[in-house]
DNA sequence: ACAATTAATAGTAATGATTCCTATTTAATA
DNA sequence: TATTAAATAGGAATCATTACTATTAATTGT
């Protein structure tokens, strides 16, 4: 992977926000600085930040968030201001468990609450 | 919400598969038996029997599926065959310990476990 | 420093899942 | 049976994402 004035924009932003941001945010936020960058060009730069293990996907029902934290975690997910908020719930191996009784081998764990967070009670 | 024939169909198609069918599927399914029936009345039945509480829809990816199994259960989503395989991982329940941890009140929870099933070990 | 090589880009067209629109049909009801 | 409104078929529109292509720019060997 070579060097890119844009791609390394596009890290910098998802690195600096915890807000679990949409490819359309980042190209929003890009463009403050590199004004004609091309929606695509976001796209295919988060996929190869992904691919290098520099960044990570999480779906948000159809659309995909890019995250920086490559940590387990899970997220919950308010319905009412649409907020994704970072949590760690399980301390245990999830891993073991699902391999002893399913013969099933782990890759990744997508776990999402959905709910009311705190702000609308 | 009226009886039609279409939504009956659709709903039986549902029911009768484990497979977790995307609304591609049951459109296929329900045009054997209603040759001239519109991908949008799938779309627009599937919608309401969920808000009726009658199904479930559970994202993979950026594709929705359908389930009528309402019961709390996780997903095991392998990677190979692509195959989603229902589980049921935790007793106890998460919602309480959401609630007074982050005090979020939990509506609904999204677990899928991404890896490799035992058909490719 | 310079030319050659080829990955990365901008801009735009294409795709795929889903939703929206509208004239027509059909289930429910009086 | 006539009325009414929900549901339909068919197609257009939308939204996120990917694909295509001519051009630009980072790298490498000289």
């Amino acid at each position: 992977m070579r060097y890119s004035h844009q791609r390394e924009k596009i890290k910098e932003i998802v690195y600096n926000t915890n807000s679990h941001p949409t490819a359309d945010w980042i190209f929003e936020m890009v463009q403050r600085s590199i004004p004609n960058i091309s929606l695509g060009t976001v796209y295919r730069n988060l996929k190869q930040l992904e691919a290098a293990g520099i960044i990570r996907t999480i779906m948000d029902g159809a659309v995909a968030r890019y995250d920086w934290n490559k940590e387990p975690h899970d997220h919950l997910k308010c319905k009412v201001c649409g907020d994704l908020i970072d949590v760690h719930l399980f301390e245990d191996d999830i891993q073991e468990t699902v391999l002893k009784k399913y013969n099933f081998e782990v890759d990744d764990v997508e776990m999402t609450i959905i709910g009311t967070c705190h702000k609308h009670t």
